[in-house]
RNA sequence: GGGCGAAUAGCUCAGCGGGAGAGCACCUGCCUUACAAGCAGGGGGUCGGAGGUUCGACACCUCCUUCGCCCACCA
């Protein structure tokens, strides 16, 4: 299977085009990713974090997937059974956004529709265009088992969604109620708390009149930033010790435009005293904090507000008691609206005290954007806190284990205040709520063609859509249809119009997917997951109720450990987004630079704790790095065709020490990376690759054995490093599989090798028998000679190609013995014709001499007239950038020019002057340099 | 208001009790037959500030400054 494709031509080195493709589909038919519940193999697995089906592949999908596909195929090479379940998630209210505004283009809305179509067109468009996150995810390699490829709302997954809503339901954890809740005017749906995005605001304090009922000359002044709330206040609350108000308590104040009386109570967890008045105005319909008030005190709910944010006709008239010449102005206005009316006549019958700025978060749908309006309605809550115990000694205990850790801080914030979850969704799109009302023994509570879901019934303009469900129904909740009404045998059945929270089945994931509520042995045999990948802005919405219902159901955490990796930003250390136009598009770059790069790129910037800033400079760095290893391929396979194809074995060939030191280094490098990846440190894994591949082994030890393969060396000496290099490529090639999946495999399948996928090898195992400790201390002196000489060589501007001679005066015997065994190495990498060594070596009468590790390095010179030559020159440049120095210096201090000259020749003068000041620094150190080294 | 994180070379960042490092950028010299998407060499940092712990601190502790982020019902 392994043919070569096209040869790159040596000018553009390593092209991904073809090789990706090809290997894919090599990979995909041969199933290497496939993983079998019936292999005696130790399991490993992970659930993909599902992406959207409105998706397209992101950086962030492209870290996230990277880093999954890292351990995946590293355990897997590790001989685990690893399992990666690939899917996707139906995203409600994404999905249900994308194909409404498809509606729109022609020119309608999904009420022209009904349910049922608009849901079977939902179907088709996924069919058409849900499957294209996944051909991305292909695109970049990963190797999940597509063939158990799964949907959060596929048949299986809706079976799981209905037991796991009955289960909870049975227990006690599910419950129906009237709530304040958050509500998106746009979508015209509920929504749970985090769903709600504060953002801070500007806006204005504006301080209202409210004067007593029985003595209109007094009044109370309330600071608010909503007065158009105030036409559905219930009360005025002051704090029960301050002096200043609490006299009122128990009095009445008169509401201003509609006269309606309220009641001034005393509340002290409500009220500030030291903001604004001190006296607030309480809406227990509009405001979470007001409604708690309300509570305490008996406050009736006077919601204001329909559904699509508007003020409404039927509360405006017969609860708030709205006079007939507002009525008409507000009735229907969106909030902002109203806000200008209702402000527009208070200040003309002068209510309106004054007006402050004054910023405050605003919450808003994290879907749309539009302000969340705080809203009573009926709907579906999960009961969190006894569900949320376990879970959090689950990771105080350490079953779970966060990477980093202090993200645990988070989740145990979060978890320790949680607040009930409310599931229910008025949308079309999504899991169906298994709940049935009596169409006979519910007829009062249940009323057909009257409104609208969220138990309003105030949109009077509006056709209504669907059933409204009184708070008081009884539900019959069951996981399929009953026949007929357990309750009077008779009655028909009317399912529940809302589905469920996206994040209601995403949380189920771990365990849905492996067939839950069946006992499969996928399940048996994989759960709990091993590892789970995301990033932080998930932590609530899914890490953490996937804790809690996997203890729920499974009475088991759902992974053991969890890492949060970072966020990728763009340069400028951004959040993507397109409207700021700075998004990087991962299939951009697959396309120009490889997945492999990207991939590798990912890797490397992966550090723990940090948001990730991702250029495509940066990208372009590591392309480099593929196309180094590229080459270093081709020059090994020129030079094992020459040797004839087959080597003999490495422990039958008689290494010298360099070829140990790279095998003593390659276990190092074994050792480091398979560290790395343990601990999740994926950029120091890359790192050692890079640095071992690049630096170690193509700049020394490539070039050592080429210096060998080119000379009169032995056939076993150029065996030997040849087999070397193969062992030293081999082997990394495996190391760096699971981070450049594409690449390693094509020049693996070129290289002699064993098995059929570098996908399947085996990982490397550090052999302590290889390490050279000696070996690495003989290259490392060596290295530091090398560079001595070299740099002598520059200094004295030798050529490189000149041949030059050494000698070097050593301190010991034993310094003796280290420097004879590098000679040849030294002679060939400093171009060094002839090198003498010993303890009593003069120092030759003229020579250039650098100090390295106690050793004296000299550099003869046949004519020490060189030093006064070039000390000469460059004294003689010296004085040239002193003049001209002078002269930008005067220029630049003269008045005159500074004020009259064009702004831009003065400031090319001041490059001027700085890059000069750059050179004479320059020159100076090197005339210092020239006096270090000459003797 | 609470919590978390960051401050290290011009830029982007690793390191986190005993050597201040990488990539990019910059300077010098090389088209040395794997690779100019390259090779060889080089310059550049009182590791945000102040205290403390220690034989020793960029790293640990405290405080301060400056930036991010998350959570929170000051109307």
């Amino acid at each position: 299977m392994s043919e070569p494709r096209m040869l790159p031509s040596k000018k553009t080195g390593y092209n991904p085009q073809g090789i990706e493709e090809h290997w894919s589909a090599v990979w995909e038919q041969a199933g290497y990713s496939h993983a079998d519940e019936s292999s005696p193999k130790p399991a490993y697995a992970i659930v993909i974090p599902p992406p959207n089906i409105t998706g397209f592949l992101h950086v962030g999908h492209a870290m996230n997937n990277t880093l999954q596909d890292i351990l995946i195929r590293w355990r897997r090479m590790q001989g685990y059974n690893a399992l990666w379940i690939p899917g996707t998630d139906h995203a409600g209210i994404a999905t249900q956004n994308v194909v409404e505004r498809q509606l729109q283009e022609e020119g309608r809305r999904r009420e022209d529709l009904g349910r049922d179509e608009f849901v079977k067109r939902v179907w088709r468009w996924r069919g058409e265009s849900g499957g294209t996150i996944i051909r991305q995810l292909k695109r970049l390699g990963a190797s999940c088992d597509w063939v158990r490829e799964c949907f959060t709302m596929d048949e299986p997954r809706q079976r799981a969604v209905r037991e796991a809503f009955v289960r909870l339901h049975e227990d006690g954890l599910i419950y129906r109620g009237e709530r304040l809740i958050n509500w998106c005017p746009r979508c015209r749906t509920a929504l749970s708390d985090i769903e709600v995005e504060h953002e801070e605001t500007k806006g204005f304090l504006y301080y209202i009149s409210y004067p007593l009922a029985d003595e209109p000359a007094t009044s109370l002044i309330v600071a608010t930033t909503r007065p158009e709330t105030m036409l559905a206040d219930t009360a005025v609350a002051v704090h029960p010790d301050d002096p200043r108000y609490n006299r009122f308590i128990g009095r009445c104040v008169k509401l201003p435009l509609t006269g309606r009386t309220i009641p001034v109570v005393g509340d002290s967890i409500l009220v500030d005293r030291e903001f604004g008045t001190g006296a607030v105005k309480v809406t227990p319909a509009h405001d979470f904090r007001d409604d708690e008030a309300g509570k305490r005190h008996g406050l009736d709910r006077i919601a204001l507000l329909d559904e699509e944010g508007r003020i409404s006709a039927y509360v405006a008239k017969r609860e708030a008691q709205i006079d007939d010449s507002l009525f008409d102005e507000i009735v229907g206005a969106e909030v902002t609206e109203a806000r200008k009316a209702v402000v527009r006549r208070l200040r003309e019958r002068g209510f309106l005290v004054k007006v402050e700025d004054h910023s405050h978060a605003l919450g808003k749908c994290y879907r749309c954007k539009s302000v969340v309006e705080p809203f009573p309605s009926t709907q579906w809550f999960v009961k969190t806190q006894p569900l949320a115990e376990p879970a959090i000694r689950a990771v105080e205990d350490g079953r779970i284990r966060f990477v980093p850790k202090h993200w645990e801080n988070t989740y145990f914030a979060w978890m320790r205040n949680i607040k009930d979850w409310c599931i229910s969704r008025q949308l079309w799109w999504g899991h169906q709520i298994p709940a049935w009302y009596c169409l006979r023994c519910d007829r009062d509570n249940v009323v057909i063609g009257g409104g609208t879901s969220a138990g309003l019934g105030i949109v009077e303009e509006v056709k209504p859509l669907e059933p409204i469900i009184l708070p008081e129904a009884q539900p019959i909740v069951a996981s399929e249809q009953p026949g007929a009404c357990p309750r009077c045998g008779g009655g028909k059945l009317i399912q529940d119009p809302d589905v469920l929270d996206t994040w209601f089945s995403s949380a189920l994931w771990p365990f849905s997917t492996m067939g839950w509520p069946e006992q499969t042995r996928l399940l048996t045999r994989f759960y709990p997951t091993s590892t789970l990948v995301t990033s932080f802005d998930i932590i609530f919405f899914w890490v953490a109720r996937m804790i809690m219902m996997g203890l729920k159901f499974m009475g088991e955490a759902p992974f053991r450990e969890v890492y949060i990796h970072a966020l990728v930003r763009d340069a400028e250390g951004q959040k993507m987004s397109k409207s700021k136009g700075n998004v990087i598009d991962p299939l951009e770059i697959i396309d120009k630079y490889g997945a492999d790069a990207l991939r590798f790129t990912l890797a490397a910037l992966a550090a723990q704790g940090r948001d990730v800033r991702l250029s495509a400079e940066r990208i372009e760095g590591y392309r480099h790095f593929c196309n180094k290893l590229w080459n270093s391929h081709q020059f090994l396979s020129r030079h094992l065709a020459v040797l004839g194809g087959a080597l003999p074995p490495l422990n039958s060939l008689s290494l010298d020490l360099a070829d140990r030191w790279m095998m003593s280094r390659l276990q190092g490098l074994i050792g480091t990376v398979t560290d790395a990846l343990e601990g999740y440190r994926f950029n120091e894994a890359a790192s050692a690759l890079y640095q071992f591949l690049w630096h170690e082994y193509c700049d020394w030890y490539l070039e050592i054995v080429k210096a060998r393969l080119t000379s009169s060396a032995s056939r076993n000496q150029q065996e030997a490093g040849v087999a070397v290099l193969l062992h030293g490529l081999e082997t990394s090639l495996r190391l760096l599989h699971p981070f450049m999946p594409f690449m390693t495999e094509e020049i693996w399948q070129q290289l002699p090798h064993q098995g059929n996928s570098l996908m399947v090898a085996d990982w490397p195992e550090a052999d302590p028998a290889w390490r050279a400790p000696e070996a690495e201390d003989s290259i490392g002196l060596l290295m530091e000679l090398t560079r001595a000489a070299r740099d002598l060589r520059s200094d004295l501007e030798i050529p490189p190609q000149r041949p030059i001679r050494l000698t070097l005066r050593t301190s010991s015997g034993e310094e003796d013995r280290l420097v004879d065994a590098i000679i040849p190495y030294l002679s060939s990498l400093a171009r060094a014709e002839k090198v003498m060594y010993g303890q009593h070596l003069d120092r030759p009468p003229a020579a250039a001499v650098a100090l390295v590790a106690g050793i004296e390095v000299h550099l003869p010179v046949d004519d020490p007239s060189v030093f006064a030559t070039r000390q000469q020159k460059l004294r003689r440049e010296l004085e040239k950038v002193e003049q001209e120095l002078a002269r930008v210096t005067k220029k630049l201090s003269n008045a005159d020019f500074l004020s009259k000259a064009p702004e831009e020749v003065v400031a090319k003068e001041r490059e001027g002057h700085a890059r000069l000041l750059d050179a004479r620094a320059k020159l100076l150190q090197h005339l210092e340099r020239l006096d270090q080294i000459m003797h």
